[in-house]
DNA sequence: ACATAAATATACCGTTTGGTATATTATAAT
DNA sequence: ATTATAATATACCAAACGGTATATTTATGT
């Protein structure tokens, strides 16, 4: 069982994970996020040592949701074919899911943290490297296991699939257009169908 | 011959232009502004309304300077394809041109002002969607002219071929690694050249 | 029920925020 | 050279900032 402190602590990040990503680390305020938990400046301090540290699991916490997200649609199938088709599929839902949340937290706080906060800055980075490796590992697995060519650069390819995911992101969040998202995994499918697929 | 003012003017939004573009809206303060200019905050408030309209003029600024750098590639040839072409080029060496303003203006002030700025947000989507109807109007262009497929859906590949762009030039600058930016290029160039032209 | 400790609320700190009124200086016309 | 005006500097404002010390409340073990 979790103590009050610690219940009081996730409450705290749940609650202040959208705002920290739609805001960034400079635009939220401690009195917001006083306002926005209904807790007083003691109830925030006594959990947590700052305002940084509170941004930093507030991405955290972001990150997980959304990893466990995809995830609930990527184990769904077995070969790693069928796994990126799962992840386009996952995407296409994603305006309704980001719309929640204020965008994504990679490109929110990417370009937020990038000439601002280091400590922030590392942790986007790591994720995205560790995205792109299990993006590598699977396309490498297709390639072992028969059901993508031989030919395909695992790297090249997760470089661009994630490139273009982002890009999609951005243009439907920013001019508040799903049709970007939907387009563009059509696009991705294709490609993965012409282009991996043996 | 420039008034005093207006000489002043320009000195200020050349100089916090690519403040605003590395901090955002928030994140830029009157401070810092007076800091870099060497100014004051009279000669600074004489000029401009208030911190919002500096923001406003300061992206203005950096679009207006980037449309005349890619003009500057894509002037130099005649065809739709070729300026196609040329946009790809002046992508491959935008990272050193990013590095000085903080990345790309639509990217970053698009991300910044999504939950923050309505004005500003306006000003980013207008200027994507004029970006997207020139490109719109080139491939159509190429069409009618006979050097792209006329199977083209010209919005479809506008939409495409900038959320293309500003995902790579996302990742080459989070990550600060060109690669991202290069391959993602060839990859534009492959589909022109292989999609597009006829 | 009571004592102890853990968790939260309150009141406050110095600093920085965007913005303004006014004083001073530089420019330009006569 | 003098005057009028335009441009910039100075000094200041109330409000908001992140953070802290301490008081108060709530939970917990006995």
């Amino acid at each position: 069982m979790l103590s009050k402190a610690e219940r009081t602590s996730l409450f705290i990040i749940e609650t202040v994970a959208p705002v920290f990503n739609k805001h960034g680390y400079i635009g939220t305020s401690m009195a917001e996020i006083t306002k926005a938990t209904g807790l007083t400046k003691g109830a925030v301090y006594g959990n947590f040592a700052n305002k940084e540290q509170l941004a930093l699991s507030a991405f955290d916490f972001n990150i997980k949701k959304i990893s466990e997200e995809m995830r609930s649609y990527t184990r769904k199938v077995k070969t790693p074919i069928e796994k990126l088709y799962a992840m386009t599929e996952f995407y296409r839902g994603y305006h309704d899911y980001s719309n929640t949340l204020g965008g994504c937290p990679i490109l929110n706080i990417g370009v937020d943290a990038k000439n601002n906060n280091p400590q922030l800055l590392q942790k986007v980075q790591q994720v995205i490297t560790d995205f792109q490796n299990n993006l590598v590992f699977l396309i490498q697995k297709g390639i072992d296991t028969g059901g993508i060519k031989e030919t395909v650069n695992p790297k090249k390819y997760a470089y661009r699939i994630f490139a273009l995911m982002e890009g999609s992101i951005f243009m439907a969040v920013t001019m508040n257009d799903r049709t970007y998202l939907h387009e563009m995994m059509d696009f991705l499918d294709k490609m993965i169908d012409e282009e991996l697929k043996k």
